[in-house]
This record gives structure tokens, sequence and C-alpha cells, in this order.
DNA sequence: CGCATAGTGTTACCTTGTAACATGGAGACC
DNA sequence: GGTCTCCATGTTACAAGGTAACACTATGCG
């Protein structure tokens, strides 16, 4: 079983790593990492547990970076559009990116019982819906993949 | 091409179709299709899109059927909970099923420029995605997939 | 400096969804 | 027939999610 959300590993460098890579990719794209949407990344790589704008927004605000939800949505957008972080449609929520610099779709794995959210590779899923998408003359240009579970440790403490 | 939400057909035969086959189900089942719940059944089956619980809702106000919201939501449940009609996360929405009987968890096509939903078969993304949760040992109990692209008649007309 | 662009602050509002409690109606049981 | 129970409905009141619009500020550039 290979490392995942699920799975125990040294939470720190996921954050720190989390962070500097977006501070990289920033660098080098010319995108402008400012204190609020660095916060942001920062309180969602906390867990990898999706977390709704408002829940976001209150520690924002507690942390005096901001009071009025389109503080919180700006820098979300801005942390979704690059791929920094990724919007659970099932939850209306958002989880930081565990493989933030690759260009990519996951498909997400959310845990019923501890809310954990890992990002799991899509590529099979989605050719599989392609190709039944075009027996019906449908092209698909974004596909959400979002499965609801029961995660390793879960399962465990539930047998 | 099969016969889908996107391709012409006899759009009525639906509409009856939909409404008598819940009918029977119902009662096989031992439910209650009452009336509040068949004239959503039958509002949703009206077009192949989604809609809004409010916009439900409104019909059902001006018809005298009920102004508030649990209302609408109720009746939703109610049909999505026995398959007669599916949620949309992506769009907070809710579509008529098309396959009401088979017992089946569909992938959605969502058409970008006319918001017709069509389902297809989800089998086989579905397998997918179980072989790869499983490799995280994650148990995918249910898994939502919703496509977002052009329909044939959207694609032809923006070429 | 003067200007353009991009990000932030704030107000005010809209949409979606639910908890909680009261009411009504149909069948089961005596 | 009465009454009990279950389920659906009616209603209030609110929580949660999301955005348009406008004013202000910072920053970089010719
Ligand atoms: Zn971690
Ligand atoms: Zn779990
Ligand atoms: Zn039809
Ligand atoms: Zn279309």
């Amino acid at each position: 079983m290979t490392e995942t959300s699920f799975t125990p590993h040294d939470h720190g460098a996921c954050i720190s790593q989390g962070v500097e890579e977006a501070v990289r990719q920033c660098r080098e794209a010319g995108l402008k990492l400012t204190p609020v949407r660095r916060r942001v990344l920062e309180i969602l790589l906390e867990r990898h547990r999706a977390m709704g704008a408002y829940e976001i927004l209150d520690r924002l605000r507690e942390e005096g970076l901001g009071s009025q939800p389109p503080v919180a949505y700006r820098a979300l957008d801005f942390l979704t559009a690059n791929g920094f972080a990724h919007r659970i449609e099932r939850l209306n929520a958002f989880v930081a990116c565990t493989h933030a610099g690759d260009d990519h779709t996951p498909a997400f794995l959310i845990c019923r019982n501890c809310s954990r959210v890992a990002e799991t590779d899509s590529t099979l899923p989605r050719r599989a819906l392609a190709e039944a998408a075009k027996g019906l003359g449908f092209s698909v240009e974004r596909a959400a993949v979002e499965a609801e579970g029961l995660c390793p440790a879960c399962l465990e403490s539930a047998s």
C-alpha cells in the first residue's frame, strides 16, 4: 500500500513541502502567493480533510487576515485554479492538493467515517468514461470522480 | 449512437413511461407515491435538465402543492432514495432518472451549453476506480461520476 | 510622476439546505 | 367504532454556501 493521506506519515513534511512547492511554482509561473493565499493553503494543509469556505474564513478572521466571504473565496479560487487545492463537489468543500506540480485531475476518496480525503489517479476511470461518452456522441471536457467509503484505518476499526 | 436525452426522441413517452414505472414500482415495493412526490417527478421529467430544489419549489407553490423548502426537499429525498431521480452534485440540482427500475448508479454527462443531462453506464469507470482505491486500502461504497462537456447537438453547432 | 493592473476590504444580497415542532390522515388492532 | 401508531405534510426559523459590485491599495512600469 503506497503512502497516502490515509496511512501514517510525516505530516509535518506534507505541510512544509506543500507550501514550498507552491512558493516555487508561483515564482516560476509569475503568480503571487500573497499572505492570505499562502495562509489559506497552510490551513488546508493542516489536515487531509476537506474544509468549508466558512470554516476557513473563521480561521482567517481569528488571525486578522480577512473577515468577509469573498476574501476566502478569492483565495480558494486562486488555489484551485492553479492546482494547489481541489474542490470536492459532494462536500462543497476544499482540500489541499497532495500532488502539486503534476498537472492532474485526480479522483477523490472520501472516508465517510473520519472525513479524510485522498487523491488517486483517475486516468483509467476517466478513460473508461470518455469511451462510454463517445458512444453517445458526447465529448467530455472535465470529469469529477468522487468516491465515498471507508479508509484503511476506519475499515480496520469497523471490523 | 443509442437514444439518449441528447438525441431526438418521443419525449412524451419519456414522461409517461417515467411516471408509469414509478407508479408500478411503488405499488410493488409498498411505497407511497403521494401527489407532491408524483408531481415533483413529473416536473423533473418535463425536460432532461437538472433543476434546483427551489426552482421545483416555485412550481409547487404556483400549483398550491407546497410553499416551504422542506416540502420540495422531502419529495426529492424520496425520489432519489428510491432511484426515480438523481442528485447532480456539481450543480446542486436534481434530474429525473431515465432508467428507473434497473438498480444503477450512473455516470452523468452534463452539457455545458444546453444544460441537458444524460446518464451513461458507469460500471467500467467505477470498476477502474475501485481497483485504484483497493491499492490504497480504501473501500469504495458509492461513487459520483459527473462529466461536463458538449452534447452531440451542441458539438455540431459549435463547429 | 502618472497610469495600469491585480489584489484586498466591505456591503449587501442570493441560493441551497436543515432542525425542530405542530398537524393531518390512513391503516392496524382491539 | 375508537384509538394508537406511523408516516407524510405544513410551517417557522435559521444555518451554510456563494457572489455582484464598488471602493481602496499596492506594485510595477514607461
Ligand atoms: Zn500529510
Ligand atoms: Zn477514515
Ligand atoms: Zn425524453
Ligand atoms: Zn448541449
